[in-house]
RNA sequence: GGGCGCUUGGCGCAGUGGUAGCGCAGCAGCUUUACACGCUGUGGGUCGGGGGUUCGAAUCCCUCAGCGCCCACCA
C-alpha cells in the first residue's frame, strides 16, 4: 500500500484477493487436520438450482454462511463449507424445453424423445449450469470449491438409488393408485408441498337437479327451513317441496328438485353421486333416491341417474347442504366415492382438457373454457338458479403457476422414516434452558477465565455448555437449535400431521426410479418369470414384503422383489448395475418416472461427503467422520418442510445422527414497499450490478446491517451505499495512520500488530515478557502487543479507546454466537465510526501534530506510543471486520503490514487465519492501569 | 378455521422494567492538511387504540384494530 488512494476502490482488489485465497488453498478443508485443538466446523450450502442466477436472497444467505465460515477459521477451526447445485427437476426441464422451443428446434418434448432431451439438458447444464457458483465467488464466498457437488453426479445418484432401495425393502416406499396433485402444465404429479394455495375470485353456481324415485307424498315433508344458514335455505329453496301443493299441471308425478352449489360446473359430467349429510333433516329422507345429472346434455336421462347418498363429510351449513360428488376430480369426493363404492368417471385429461365423457359440448375444451360452456348449458336447461360471486382457495402448481388438478394416478409414495425421533430432536421454545447463545459472557466480576473461554464452543453446543465450559453440565440429550426459535413450532406442527410423500414425477430430468417391472398374465407370476430363483418363489408367498434376490448372481449384487397382485406386476428394486442388466435381459422394463428433486436433496448433508450405505466404508471415510454432523445450516423458512425437515429424517435414518446442530432461518428479501422480489415486477436488483457499483463488501455489509434475525428484510439500495461509505471510512482511517507513519520517526511501513489474545496468553508474567519497542519482531510468527505500547505513556484517550475496543470485541463476538448478525454489524459500525474515528482519531491529532523536539524525547515517545495504540486497535478491528468485509480487510491487512498469528507457510500472511480477538482478561485492567472510571465510560 | 409475526420521528429499523436511539431523508453551516462515500450543529416521536400489574412500561399481562406470513379436503 505504498500509494494509497483517496477512496477505496473495490474493483481493483476483490478479484486479486479472491485469487490469492484460492492459490493459497485457504478454502480447502482437510479432515486430516481436525483434532482436539482444531475442531471441525462445517456447513453445506443450500444447493441453488443449476439454472439459477444470483439473487439478493442468495446474497443474504451466503453472506451469512461466509461470515460463519470465516469466523470459524479465525477461531482456529478446520472449516468445510461445501458448495454445489441442485438439478431442480421441473424447473430445469422447463427452462431447457422452453429454450429449445424458442429456438424452433422442437414443438414438444416428444419430438426429441427422452434420451435426446436428457442429453440436451446435460449439455445445457455443462454450458450454463452453475453460473450461480461463479457469481458466489464475486461475493467472496469461501466455499471449498474442490468439493463442489451436483445432485446428479454419478456418486450422488448412487446414493439416491441406494436410499430408494433401502426404503423399498423396509416397506417405506409403496406404489399406489391415489388422488394426487396433478400439474396440467408440467404433466406430472406433485407433492402436497409443491401446491400453493391462492385465493381466487370466482362464482358459486347453484343449479337444480331433479330427484327421481320420490313420490310427491314423501316430498312434501321437506320444506326449506329458514333456520340455519340463511343463504342456503332461503335463497335456494333447496327442494321444490311445495311442488305437491303446486299441483304441477304436467302429466305424471310432480318433480322434486335439489339445488346444488358448485364452483366447478365443468365437472358435472363426472359426478357419480349427490351427497347430503345423513343428519340433515331437510334431505335425509332422500338418501337412496336418485337425481338426474344435467350434463352431458345429449345423454339419455336414464344414463344420467346418480344416487343420493348420505355422508358425514357434507357440511349442511355450506352452500345448499347438497354436495355433488366427482370422485375423479376432487380429493374429498374421491374419499366419499371410496366409502360408497362409487364409479370414478374421468372427464378431464392429464393436460387439463375435457374428454369425450364430458359430452360433445365440452369435449376437447380446456377446463376453464369448459366451465363457461357448462354454465351456459345449465342456463339453457333452466337448471341454473344463480351465480354468486365467491372467493375460494385454489391450489396452484409451485413451478408452473397453474391451478393443479386433483387426479387419480399410480404413483410411488413414501412413508416418512424416523418421524418421532426427528420431531423430538428440535428444541422447542421455552422447553430447554436456552443456554450459551444468549446468556453471553458473564459480568466483569467473574473470575479470571470468564472472558477468555471460546464463547463459540459454548454457544454452539446446543444444550448445556455454560460459558465457563467446566464439565459440570449434565449430559442432556442434544437438541437441534433453530434460530429464531419460533420456527421450531412450525416444524413441530408439520411433523405432526405428516401425509405420505408422493415421490414420483412424470418427468425426464432427474433420478430415474430404480425399479424394474414385469407384468404377468396368469394367476401366478412364476410362469412368466424365467430366471427367478427359489427365494423368489418363496417371496411370492408374501406380497406385503420385499424379498431379497439376486438375478445376476454377482457378489454384492442384490435386488428386492415384490409382487403386486392388484396390478399383476412384479416390481424389482435394485441399485446394482449387474442386476439391472440381467433384469433387462429377463424382459423387465424400468419405471419411466423420475424422483422428486427433494428426494435427492434430503440426502445433501451426507451424500455430498461420499456416503455409501456401507457401514465399514463410511466409518473409514475421513470427510464424513470429520464433518458430519454439520455445524450450521443457513436457509430460508420457505423450505423448512421441503428440505430441512426431510434432511433431519434422512440424517437419522442413514447416519443415525442429526444432520446439523443449528439451523438459522433468514428472512425473505422484499423491496422497499414490502413486495416480494420478482422478475415480473422488475424490483429485483442484480447483485452483480451492485457489486460492480459498490463493491462486494459494501453489499455484504449493507445487507447484513439491515437483516434482523428472522425478520423479512426490506431491501433498499441505500443500505449498500451505506456499506460502501463505511468501507471508505475504514479505508481512510487506515490511510490516516499510514500518513502518520511516514511523517514520524517510527519504523516505516511495517507497524507491528498483535492481538489482545496474545496479550492474555502471556498471562501473569506479561510484565516480564515485554520487549523493547521497535521493529525487531518483523517476520516472526507472532507479535507481542506490549512490545509496542508503553503503558506508562497511555493517555486517557488511549485507555478509553482500548476499553471501547474491548467492549466491541465482546459485543460482536456475542452477537455472532447468537446469530444476531445485524447486531454485530451495528456494533462494528458504531465502534469504528462513532468511537474510533469521531473521537479517538480526532483526539490523537493533538498529540501527533506536536512539533518534534530533539531536546524533549518524551514528545517523540508519546507520538510513537499513540501510533502503537492505533496499530493495535486497527489490527484488531480488521480482524473483527473480516467475516463481514473480507476483501477490504485483506487489502488493508496486507497494506498495513500486519501479520497473522501463524507462520507464513501456514497461512500467516493472510488475515483469513488471523486469530479472532478476545476481550481482555481482568488482570489486564491493572496492567494497563485502566481505572474503573474508564470501564464506565 | 387454527398458528405465527409485525405496528416506535417522513422512510427503514434498534431498543424486553428506570428520564426514547440508529441510518437515510430534512434544515443551517464547513475547500478543518484520513475521508464531501466527509465534518460540525440542528429540528422532528405522549413508542397502533384501550385496560391492567408496578414507585416506575415502548419493554410484562389482558383486550381491540390494522397489515403480513404459514397451516387446514367447506363443495
Amino acid at each position: 500500500m505504498s500509494e494509497i488512494s483517496k477512496a477505496y476502490e473495490p474493483q481493483s482488489v476483490e478479484a486479486k484477493w479472491y485469487q490469492f485465497w484460492l492459490d493459497q488453498n485457504c478454502f480447502t478443508a482437510d479432515p486430516a487436520r481436525v483434532s482436539e485443538s482444531r475442531p471441525a466446523y462445517s456447513i453445506v450450502i443450500p444447493p441453488p438450482n443449476v439454472t439459477g442466477v444470483l439473487t439478493l436472497g442468495h446474497v443474504l444467505n451466503n453472506t451469512i454462511q461466509d461470515i460463519l465460515a470465516r469466523k470459524a477459521r479465525m477461531d482456529g477451526k478446520e472449516v468445510l463449507w461445501l458448495p454445489g447445485t441442485d438439478h431442480a427437476g421441473i424447473a430445469t426441464q422447463n427452462v431447457v424445453e422452453k429454450s429449445l422451443k424458442k429456438a424452433g428446434e422442437i414443438k414438444h418434448r416428444n419430438d426429441l424423445g427422452r434420451e435426446a432431451l436428457v442429453a440436451r439438458i446435460w449439455e445445457w447444464k455443462e454450458k450454463y449450469g452453475g453460473i450461480i457458483l461463479q457469481q458466489l465467488r464475486a461475493l467472496g464466498a469461501s466455499c471449498d470449491w474442490t468439493r463442489t457437488r451436483f445432485t446428479m453426479d454419478p456418486e450422488y445418484s448412487r446414493c439416491v438409488s441406494r436410499v430408494f432401495v433401502d426404503l423399498y425393502k423396509k416397506g417405506h416406499i409403496y406404489r399406489g393408485k391415489r388422488m394426487v396433485n396433478w400439474c396440467p402444465a408440467s404433466l406430472t404429479a406433485l407433492s402436497d408441498e409443491e401446491v400453493i394455495m391462492k385465493e381466487q375470485k370466482g362464482f358459486l353456481y347453484h343449479f337444480k337437479v331433479e330427484v327421481v324415485g320420490s313420490t310427491p307424498a314423501s316430498g312434501v315433508a321437506v320444506g326449506a327451513p329458514a333456520d340455519g344458514s340463511g343463504r342456503a335455505a332461503s335463497s335456494t329453496r333447496s327442494i321444490a317441496a311445495d311442488g305437491a301443493s303446486a299441483a304441477a299441471p304436467g302429466a305424471g308425478a310432480v318433480p322434486t328438485f335439489l339445488t346444488i352449489a358448485t364452483t366447478r360446473p365443468e365437472t358435472i359430467p363426472g359426478d357419480t353421486a349427490v351427497a347430503v349429510n345423513p343428519k340433515d333433516p331437510r334431505y335425509a329422507h332422500l338418501i337412496g333416491k336418485h337425481v338426474v345429472r344435467p350434463l352431458p346434455v345429449e345423454l339419455p336421462r336414464e344414463q344420467k341417474l346418480i344416487p343420493i347418498i348420505g355422508d358425514e363429510h357434507v357440511d349442511f351449513e355450506f352452500g345448499t347442504g347438497v354436495l355433488k360428488v366427482t370422485p375423479a376430480h376432487d380429493k374429498a369426493d374421491f374419499e366419499i366415492g371410496q366409502r360408497h363404492k362409487l364409479p370414478v368417471v374421468e372427464v378431464i385429461e392429464a393436460d387439463g382438457k375435457m374428454n369425450a365423457l364430458a359430452g360433445q359440448d365440452l369435449n376437447g375444451l380446456d377446463r376453464f373454457a369448459a366451465r363457461k360452456i357448462a354454465v351456459e348449458k345449465l342456463k339453457e336447461l333452466g337448471a341454473l338458479e344463480k351465480e354468486e360471486p365467491y372467493t375460494n382457495n385454489v391450489g396452484f402448481s409451485e413451478r408452473a403457476d397453474v391451478p393443479i388438478e386433483p387426479r387419480l394416478s399410480e404413483q410411488w409414495f413414501l412413508k416418512y422414516p424416523r418421524v418421532t425421533q426427528s420431531k423430538a430432536c428440535v428444541a422447542q421454545p421455552g422447553s430447554a434452558p436456552a443456554s450459551g447463545a444468549d446468556s453471553g459472557v458473564p459480568p466483569e466480576s467473574l473470575s479470571a477465565r470468564g472472558f477468555s473461554i471460546s464463547a463459540n464452543v459454548a454457544a454452539r453446543s446446543p444444550v448445556g455448555g455454560t460459558p465457563t465450559g467446566a464439565g459440570e453440565t449434565p449430559a442432556l440429550p442434544e437438541k437441534m437449535q433453530f434460530y429464531p426459535e419460533r420456527w421450531a413450532k412450525v416444524y413441530d406442527h408439520w411433523m405432526t400431521g405428516l401425509q405420505d410423500w408422493c415421490i414420483s414425477r412424470q418427468l425426464w430430468w432427474g433420478h430415474r426410479i430404480p425399479v424394474w417391472r414385469k407384468e404377468w398374465s396368469g394367476k401366478k407370476p412364476d410362469r412368466t418369470m424365467e430366471g427367478l430363483s427359489v427365494e423368489v418363489l418363496q417371496a411370492e408367498l408374501n406380497f406385503e414384503n420385499a424379498a431379497k434376490v439376486s438375478f445376476s448372481r454377482e457378489p454384492g449384487s442384490e435386488s428386492w422383489i415384490r409382487f403386486d397382485n392388484e396390478f399383476k406386476t412384479c416390481f424389482v428394486a435394485t441399485w446394482s448395475p449387474a442386476e439391472e442388466q440381467k433384469l433387462v435381459q429377463l424382459g423387465f422394463t424400468q419405471d419411466p418416472d423420475v424422483l422428486d428433486t427433494w428426494f435427492s436433496s434430503w440426502l445433501w448433508p451426507f451424500a455430498t461427503m461420499g456416503w455409501t450405505d456401507d457401514k465399514s466404508q463410511d466409518s473409514n471415510n475421513p470427510t464424513l467422520r470429520a464433518f458430519y454432523p454439520t455445524t450450521d445450516l443457513v436457509t430460508g423458512p420457505d423450505i423448512i418442510f421441503f428440505w430441512v425437515a426431510r434432511m433431519i429424517m434422512a440424517g437419522y435414518e442413514w447416519m443415525g445422527e442429526m444432520p446439523f446442530r443449528n439451523v438459522y432461518f433468514t428472512g425473505i428479501i422484499r423491496d422497499k414497499q414490502g413486495r416480494k422480489m420478482s422478475k415480473s415486477l422488475g424490483n429485483s436488483p442484480d447483485p452483480l450490478d451492485l457489486i460492480n457499483q459498490y463493491g462486494a463488501d459494501a453489499l455484504r455489509f449493507g445487507i447484513m446491517r439491515s437483516a434482523p434475525q428472522g425478520q423479512d428484510l426490506l431491501f433498499d439500495e441505500q443500505s449498500v451505499e451505506l456499506g460502501r461509505n463505511f468501507c471508505n471510512k475504514l479505508w481512510n482511517a487506515c490511510r490516516f495512520r499510514q500518513m502518520q507513519s511516514s511523517a514520524s520517526a517510527s519504523a516505516p511501513g511495517v507497524p507491528p500488530g498483535g492481538t489482545l489474545e496474545q496479550s492474555s496468553g502471556a498471562g501473569s508474567e506479561s510484565g516480564s515478557t515485554r520487549r523493547d519497542a521497535g521493529g525487531t519482531t518483523e517476520g516472526t510468527a507472532t507479535f507481542e502487543f506490549e512490545a509496542d505500547i508503553q503503558t506508562s505513556l497511555l493517555t486517557s484517550d488511549d485507555k478509553w479507546i482500548l476499553l471501547k475496543l474491548n467492549a466491541a470485541i465482546r459485543e460482536v463476538t456475542e452477537a455472532l454466537n447468537g446469530y444476531r448478525f445485524n447486531e454485530a454489524a451495528n456494533a462494528l459500525y458504531r465502534f469504528f465510526w462513532s468511537e474510533y474515528c469521531d473521537w479517538y482519531v480526532e483526539a490523537t491529532k493533538a498529540v501527533l501534530q506536536l512539533p518534534d523536539d530533539p531536546s524533549n524525547p518524551r514528545v517523540a515517545a508519546r507520538k510513537q506510543n499513540t501510533l502503537a495504540v492505533m496499530d493495535f486497535v486497527l489490527s484488531n478491528t480488521l480482524r473483527l471486520f473480516h467475516p463481514f468485509l473480507p476483501f477490504i480487510t485483506e487489502e488493508l491487512w496486507q497494506g498495513m503490514g500486519f501479520n497473522g498469528d501463524l507462520p507464513k507457510d501456514q497461512g500467516g500472511d493472510t488475515i483469513m487465519f488471523a486469530r479472532w480477538p478476545k476481550p481482555f482478561d481482568p488482570e489486564f485492567r491493572d496492567f494497563y492501569a485502566l481505572d474503573d472510571c474508564y470501564l464506565e465510560r
